[in-house]
DNA sequence: GCCGTTTTCGGCCCGACTGTTTTCAGTCG
C-alpha cells in the first residue's frame, strides 16, 4: 500500500466522522496527516518498522501511528472501517457536489436512507428535498444544478490549461476601468501540478466606490467563454467559464491586496502555520492585514514581501507554501536558492518529423536558438514504438548523420552557435533491455530510456526492468519515469525508491518531464530523488517547436520540490552536461571504460 | 487526534456568501 493510498484512506475517515457530526478538531487531525503522508519522500511501508520516524512526521502522533500499524497488520483503519459500515461509501461522492457538505448529506441520510448521487437527484426531483428543515426550493434547484455540473466535468484542469485562461482574464482585467492591479492567487500561483478553480485578485479605484465597482463588474461579465454566474457579492464574484473552471474574482481594497495575496495563495496548511506564528507573536493575520492582537491596528499588508518580514520570515516563494518546513527555514534564513528559468541552458528531450514529431531538426534547432539555449538533443523515438514510427538501428545511425549535418549548417549561417546533440529516446523493453543495439547506442551524445509499453506488468516485473534499464552503460537517463498522465492515467506500478538508489549508484539521472500532462518525476518523487543525490534533467519532449516553452512548467515543479540551479543538470555548459549524459553527472570516466 | 516559549490539559485560523432564516447554520476557500 503506498502513500497516496494511505493518504486516501486518511481523508475519507475525515470526510465520514464530519458525516457522523464528530469533534471538528479530531477529523482535522485526519486530514493533517493524510497531508502529511502525502508529502512523504519516504513510503511509510517502508517506515512501519520504525515508530519513532513516522511520530517525527508532524501531523502523526500516537493515535495515528496506531491507525498505520493497523492498516499494515489488519489491512484495515479501524475507525475507517466501523463508519463504513454505519453509513455507505457512496456518501463520499456526494461531498463532491458543490453546495452539499457533511451535515446535509447527514440530513437526507437521516430523513430517507439515501446516500448516492441518482438517489439524491430522484428526491430532489420530486420535491423531496424543499420539505427538510433549512431546505428550500432554491436549495433544490441549486442541487440538481451542482449534480449536472459535477457529471460534465468532473474536478481539476491540468496547469497550462487554467494558466492560459488566468493569463486571458488578466489582460481582460487589466481593460477595465479603475483597475491598477490584478493576480493570480491559488494553488495556480503554488504551481500545483493540477487546479481546481482559479482565485484572481483586483485591486484599484474599481474597488472602492459603488459607481466604479458596477462599471468593472460589467466589464468582467463580457469575459469571452463565461457561462454562468455563480455568486455575487461586494468582495467576490463567482462564475465559471465554458469548459467547466470555475473563477473566483475577489476586489480589495490596496492596503489589503498583499494580505489577499498572501491569504488567497495558500496552502491552507501553510496559512494556518503561519497564522498560529502571527498570534504567538501577538499578531492577527487575515486577508485584510497582519493586525496587533490588542489593538487591532494593521501593522502590514500592502505587500506579502511586508508581512513574512514582519513576522520575522525570509520571502517564502509561493511553490514552497505548503507547510513541509518552509515556514521553519525562513525562520533560520535557510530557504534553498530556487533554481529559475533563466537557469536552463538547453533542452534535451525532442522530436522530429523523423519520428512523431512535426517539426524538422533545423526548425527545432531555431526555436530552441530562439530561447536562447547552448544545447539541445534531437530524441526521437526507437522502433518499438511503431505507431510513432520508431527508428531501426539503420535509421538511427543515419539520423546521428544528419543531426550533425544540420548542427553544421546552422552553426556556419549563426551568430549563435547552439550545440545539437545526437540523442535517442529508446525504448525500455519488457525485460529492461533496449530497443535498440549497444553498438548504436555507443555513438549517441544521450541515451533517455523509457517505457511505453507492458504498462500492466506486475510491480517486481516492472521494478526489475527500470533496475536493468539503469544499469545499462549506454543510459543516461530514464524518460517519464512513473509514466502517469495527469487526470488520465496513474502511474505503473513500481519501486521508485530501489531504482533511485541504483540511479544514484550508476549516476545515471532522472527526467522531469515539463510536459503539463505528465510532469513525471512529480514533486514529491523529486523530493525524493534529492534525498537519493539522483540528479534530474529538465526537458519538454517537444513534439513542436511551441513545446518548447513548456519548460517553465518543469522548472515550477521543481522549485516545488526544492530544487537548486545543482540539483538539476541542463543548467551546466554544454561540455560538462555532455559529460554527465556519457559518464555520469561528476563529469569522470568510469574506470572500466 | 495533535501538540507544547500558555508543555500532559486544553487549546486548536478566519471570514464571505447563500438561503432561509429574524439571528444563523451550512458551505466554501
Amino acid at each position: 500500500m503506498d502513500n497516496k493510498a494511505i493518504a486516501g484512506i486518511l481523508y475519507e475517515t475525515a470526510d465520514l466522522l464530519e458525516i457522523d457530526g464528530q469533534d471538528s478538531f479530531r477529523i482535522r487531525s485526519y486530514r493533517n496527516a493524510a497531508e502529511a503522508i502525502e508529502a512523504l519522500p519516504q513510503q511509510v511501508a517502508s517506515l512501519i518498522a520504525e515508530p519513532k520516524k513516522l511520530l517525527a512526521v508532524p501531523g502523526i502522533g500516537k493515535g495515528m501511528l496506531a491507525n498505520l500499524q493497523h492498516l499494515f497488520e489488519v489491512g484495515t483503519v479501524e475507525v475507517h472501517a466501523e463508519l463504513l459500515k454505519k453509513y455507505r461509501p457512496s456518501m463520499l461522492e456526494l461531498l463532491k457536489i458543490q453546495g452539499l457538505g457533511p451535515k446535509t448529506i447527514a440530513l437526507i441520510w437521516s430523513a430517507y436512507q439515501v446516500c448516492d448521487l441518482d438517489g439524491v437527484e430522484a428526491l430532489a426531483r420530486e420535491g423531496k428535498i424543499r420539505t427538510l428543515p433549512r431546505m428550500g426550493e432554491k436549495h433544490e434547484q441549486k442541487l440538481l444544478k451542482a449534480i449536472e455540473d459535477y457529471r460534465r466535468i468532473g474536478g481539476r484542469f491540468l496547469l497550462d490549461t487554467a494558466e492560459q485562461l488566468a493569463e486571458k482574464l488578466v489582460a481582460h482585467l487589466r481593460e477595465a476601468p479603475g483597475v491598477e492591479k490584478v493576480t493570480p492567487a491559488g494553488s495556480l500561483r503554488r504551481g500545483r501540478e493540477t487546479v481546481g478553480d482559479l482565485d484572481i485578485l483586483v485591486t484599484g479605484k474599481a474597488c472602492a466606490d459603488p459607481e466604479a465597482r458596477q462599471k468593472m463588474v460589467d466589464h468582467l461579465l463580457r469575459f469571452p467563454g463565461l457561462m454562468e454566474v455563480i455568486g455575487q457579492g461586494d468582495n467576490k464574484i463567482s462564475f465559471r467559464q465554458r469548459n467547466g473552471i470555475q473563477v473566483d474574482v475577489r476586489l480589495l481594497p490596496p492596503e489589503s491586496f498583499g494580505a489577499a495575496m498572501q491569504y488567497f495563495t495558500g496552502s491552507k496548511a501553510h496559512n494556518v502555520a503561519l497564522r498560529q506564528r502571527a498570534l504567538k507573536m501577538g499578531y492577527t493575520l487575515n486577508e485584510y492585514s497582519l493586525a496587533d492582537l490588542e489593538t487591532d491596528k494593521p501593522v502590514a499588508g500592502k505587500s506579502e514581501e511586508e508581512i513574512y518580514a514582519k513576522l520575522k520570515l525570509d520571502f517564502i516563494p509561493p511553490e514552497l507554501r505548503e507547510n513541509l518546513g518552509e515556514i521553519d527555514a525562513a525562520d533560520k534564513h535557510a530557504l534553498p536558492q530556487l533554481i529559475e528559468i533563466s537557469d536552463i541552458r538547453g533542452d534535451v528531450h525532442m522530436h522530429t518529423v523523423e519520428t512523431d514529431g512535426r517539426n524538422t531538426i533545423e526548425e527545432m534547432a531555431d526555436a530552441a536558438q530562439a530561447r536562447g539555449y547552448q544545447y539541445m538533443a534531437i530524441t526521437d523515438h526507437s522502433k518499438n514504438l511503431a505507431f510513432a514510427n520508431g527508428l531501426t538501428d539503420e535509421r538511427a545511425l543515419a539520423h546521428i548523420e544528419r543531426i550533425k549535418a544540420a548542427e553544421k549548417n546552422i552553426n556556419e549561417k549563426s551568430q549563435h552557435p547552439i550545440r545539437i546533440f545526437a540523442g535517442i529516446e529508446v525504448d525500455i523493453l519488457a525485460d529492461g533491455s533496449l530497443d535498440l543495439s549497444d553498438s548504436v547506442l555507443e555513438q549517441l551524445d544521450i541515451v533517455i530510456a523509457s517505457v511505453h509499453s507492458h504498462f500492466n506488468q506486475d510491480r517486481d516485473a516492472m521494478t526489475e526492468r527500470l533496475l536493468r534499464a539503469v544499469a545499462n552503460p549506454n543510459t543516461s537517463l530514464i524518460g517519464h519515469p512513473t509514466g502517469r498522465l495527469l487526470l488520465r492515467r496513474d502511474a505503473y506500478a513500481f519501486d521508485l525508491d530501489a531504482v533511485l538508489k541504483a540511479a544514484a549508484k550508476h549516476k545515471v539521472a532522472m527526467e522531469l518531464n515539463a510536459y503539463p500532462d505528465r510532469l513525471d518525476l512529480s514533486d514529491v518523487h523529486l523530493r525524493l530523488a534529492r534525498q537519493h543525490g539522483v540528479k534530474i534533467v529538465i526537458n519538454t519532449d517537444s513534439h513542436h517547436t511551441s513545446h518548447l516553452e513548456k519548460i517553465r512548467y518543469g522548472v515550477t515543479q521543481a522549485r516545488r520540490a526544492w530544487l537548486t540551479k545543482d540539483d538539476v543538470l541542463n543548467t551546466l555548459p554544454p561540455q560538462k552536461f555532455a559529460q554527465a549524459m556519457r559518464h555520469g553527472w561528476l563529469g569522470e570516466p568510469p574506470p572500466n571504460s
